[in-house]
DNA sequence: GATGAATGAGAATTCATTCAT
DNA sequence: GATGAATGAATTCTCATTCAT
């Protein structure tokens, strides 16, 4: 779907996000990091805003996918929701620039397009989690919580370990202390 | 120590930040909100910077008061901890434009002086925290578990709840549902 | 109402537009005519579209101003549509470079906020023309003619007229060749 | 003379001046329209200015081979002028998007080779136009007035009307009310 | 004939900041 | 304290055109 370039550009876009921030995200610092001329970006992609949007986008498909992967494929709730965010920390290692853009929702606050899709992928995720978090047997201590709230005591330290991965320049293995913390937040809500 | 211009000032780019994001925060605009002139901004803040830097100075101070008020108010771990979650959501329900200013750490990436202030922030935060959670009696899905872990499990989902509370334009009263998570988690990692 | 420097734009843009058209018509070639940067001039203007605004509007009052002499000063049709018309060839006369700004429709095309101004002036110059025509002591040539299908057999050959003063680069009196235009129409279409 | 697809290229460009102005025809929006790449067009012709060139010499052409056809076909100065009107009128009413190239010097004012044409069709009508005046029987209101003035008198009424006609979106038969107009002319200013 | 990729020049506009008053 | 005027640097994007294929 995306020609060579295309991809080029929006590899050079994330690391340039991750490495500067929004601020630092321009088009002339993206065709000097790619080599070619301003213009020469405007071949491949309309707009600027647009980029923005095919990251997005490439990341909902992973996401989605990898969601529809795991419809299929494992069984046990206990063992898939582990998997789950196994599979997380696992994209986060591969693309660990990834990181900077897909928790920086102020970069997609001004566009609504953007905006929208970020809010399109939370809700994905959640809708997701949902149920994984339904078919465990849960404890007393969460037992008349509401689903979305057990949500956010997975995703919130998951988003702040990520972050500290990141900003530690990923001095620990993510997968092995996220791993720990998917077991002892499990652990601490189940029977 | 602040003058009332100056505070005028902290209050309406705390404002423009939470409307806006980073990008709307600019000099015309904030002197248009506050109805000078642009060149009236720099008798009062050097730099926009320094802006920033001051709304960082003050979050910190007013942290770390609470701290000091802490330490000396209450006794006991179990509810200290309670008291401590209840004093932020009260914070931010107070102040709700600062939420967005505090949470967005893009804003301070690219001036080292600035992110620097909101690391030691989340330093203090967490230090403070650590010997809360460590009062606690702990059962033994966490026993094991470093403490800064721990404190991702409470500060993680406290913030997911802050971000869901300001996207749904305060929809829901923050500090009732701040405390029934809180009470959740505390359950869930007490004996 | 226009500061010293704003009127000093509006020249320089009138002056720009006539010697090099709309495609001359850049803020660069503005800025470079008057001595300052180009961002100076968004000082007095808030954009582009603002100036051109502008100049139609300085137009607009003054054909209106004169309209109200007209309407008072003068008494009899057949003296006053000649008068009416010596007033623009005056005017043309005086402000030579007007002229190119003020036929060139095509200038204003693009924006729908411009181009409503200039309607408006022709349908107030019409508007102007249209009784004055009526008091004449029309022949039996024109008189049924509609009165403005008459306007247009003067306004006509005034707009070409002045077009071709403009091109032959002023080398006639526009208000002695005007005149004799305007006393052979007139002769042509009364008794 | 020129091949079939050039002529497409000519038609779309007078179709885009007229609908979007001279600012709305690019090469970009050009090729659009055709459904071809840029640089396709340059297959057929050298430049954008060499298209413009092209339909003013087209339009050139036409005009000639109706003065050419006229000097033949009819005898009496009277009908003649009237069929002459009645061609230009018929052109217009059967290539409504050429108005607007023709009537918008503004477009060719950049390019002395442009303008140059422009002029010389000016001076073959009015070329043309002379001798027939001059056939007339010219009653005193006009009988010592130059032949280029009168010429305005045909040609500047012609000229609004056609506007008017374009800017009501052909609201009315061109041919009806411009026959009407010639005749109410010509028996303004003959015996 | 046609295209994908590219480019130098230039467009309008914004930004943080300075300076004289 | 405040302002009007100004600016260098930068921003996104457009334009006509070229070139290798």
């Amino acid at each position: 779907m995306l020609s060579e370039r295309q991809q080029q550009i929006i590899r050079a876009s994330i690391g340039l996000i991750d490495q500067f921030g929004i601020q630092g995200f321009t088009i002339k610092n993206l065709s000097k990091e790619i080599g070619i001329s301003e213009p020469a970006i405007y071949r491949h992609f309309e707009s600027k805003v647009e980029i923005l949007s095919t990251i997005l986008d490439e990341f909902k498909q992973q996401v989605m996918s990898y969601h529809a992967d795991f419809d299929t494929a494992i069984a046990g709730g206990h063992e898939k929701i582990g998997s789950f965010f196994a599979m997380i920390f696992q994209v986060f290692t591969e693309n660990p620039t990834l990181v900077s853009v897909i928790f920086a929702e102020e970069i997609f606050r001004n566009e609504p397009a953007l905006s929208q899709k970020v809010v399109e992928i939370q809700n994905s995720n959640e809708a997701y989690l949902g149920p994984l978090i339904q078919s465990l047997p849960l404890n007393e201590a969460v037992s008349s919580t509401p689903v979305e709230m057990i949500s956010m005591m997975f995703l919130g330290p998951v988003r702040l370990l990520t972050r500290k991965w990141k900003m530690s320049q990923y001095s620990f293995d993510l997968r092995e202390e996220g791993k720990q913390l998917i077991q002892t937040i499990i652990k601490s809500i189940t029977l």
